[in-house]
DNA sequence: TAGGTTACCTAACAGCGTTAGGTGAAGGTG
DNA sequence: CACCTTCACCTAACGCTGTTAGGTAACCTA
């Protein structure tokens, strides 16, 4: 069995999975080589360094949040989509949260989410764009730090059930919504 | 100059004062050691290990953060003094916003704060304990999280003006708010 | 004075990110 | 075919990290 060639999406990729199996503690350089039999200074032949490649994962994570989203929804559902959306991503890669947290998007890529959703957003709210991305902004760092709090540090059991976080999602997220616009 | 003798306290007031001026990356046990005149072994004594000395950090903040807060004011006043005051002690302590914000408070201190601050928070809202209590987290998750979009990684001077950061606290705490009970 | 506790020390371990320099294979060029 | 370059990996090492084991002086108590 060839093993796939090393390449900036593999080790981005295998860097998710160590993510979402060891946790934010078991990322370390040494333990994506292993996973790809490969030693750990080979990597940066493909990555700058680790700094690099987990500013990498924070822009795939944030890309794939605006994905084939309908931008043209009313911004109330939108937003609602893409809160729960981020939810989700960060759910499945629980170790993640606290790097997407922790990390600005690069410039480009919010540039890229802002000149899309910007207007759509703005044109829903009745707004200025500059006004609606703040909106979107604060909602994301609500959601992520909602997030955090959940499985801020794993491996590390939940101190509540899943049920008390989902409601906690459904009141905060409601609450910063209904203080845009209320109901 | 006698200098003061190891304990907690010193440790956990040289932590912070290091995460102050070096930021969350030059806070290692041996540079807490060395500013005290002292090898890193000896923090040992004092010191489970260092998770527990952030963890303490935490509860620290937290604690602070109630402080000598009037908590028979309206609510809107309470909760926004108390944003503002979390604000205040993360841009003092840029590089423990990342530890505050990954790191949930020890339950007996969230306790303590749930002892103290349910009851008048919910009488003012009219509305129960449990829910009170989830909305004053949201909110400090909320601004943990935009403390952390400010000063994420220090050392890193922050992308955007500072009175930028102001008023995207003023939107996203207001519109927070505005949702508990619109104006 | 003897014994025990306190509060530090030295030394070491395994693991981390990262760099420098080497090496074999692949592929283009004369 | 022979040569040379470039690619994609390697070994080895550096300085750093958190942490533990065991030693050692100073102090308090009996």
């Amino acid at each position: 069995m060839a093993p796939r060639p090393l390449s900036p999406a593999l080790i981005l990729e295998t860097a998710l999975d160590i993510l979402d199996h060891e946790g934010g503690a078991g990322l370390s350089m040494r333990a994506i080589a292993a996973r790809l039999d490969v030693k750990a200074a080979s990597l940066y032949y493909h990555v700058r360094n680790k700094d690099a490649l987990l500013q990498a994962l924070v822009d795939h994570v944030a890309h794939e949040l605006l994905g084939d989203a309908d931008l043209t929804a009313p911004w109330r559902e939108l937003l609602t989509t893409m809160a729960v959306r981020l939810r989700g991503v960060l759910r499945t890669h629980p170790g993640a949260a606290a790097v997407v947290a922790t990390k600005n998007v690069s410039p480009e890529v919010a540039q890229q989410i802002a000149d899309r959703l910007g207007p759509p957003l703005a044109a829903s709210l009745n707004t200025t764009t500059d006004r609606a991305l703040l909106l979107a902004q604060s909602l994301f760092v609500l959601v992520a730090g909602l997030a955090l709090a959940e499985f801020g540090d794993v491996p590390h059991e939940p101190v509540a059930p899943r049920a008390f976080y989902d409601a906690w999602f459904d009141l905060a997220v409601g609450t910063f919504l209904d203080g845009i616009d209320p109901p």
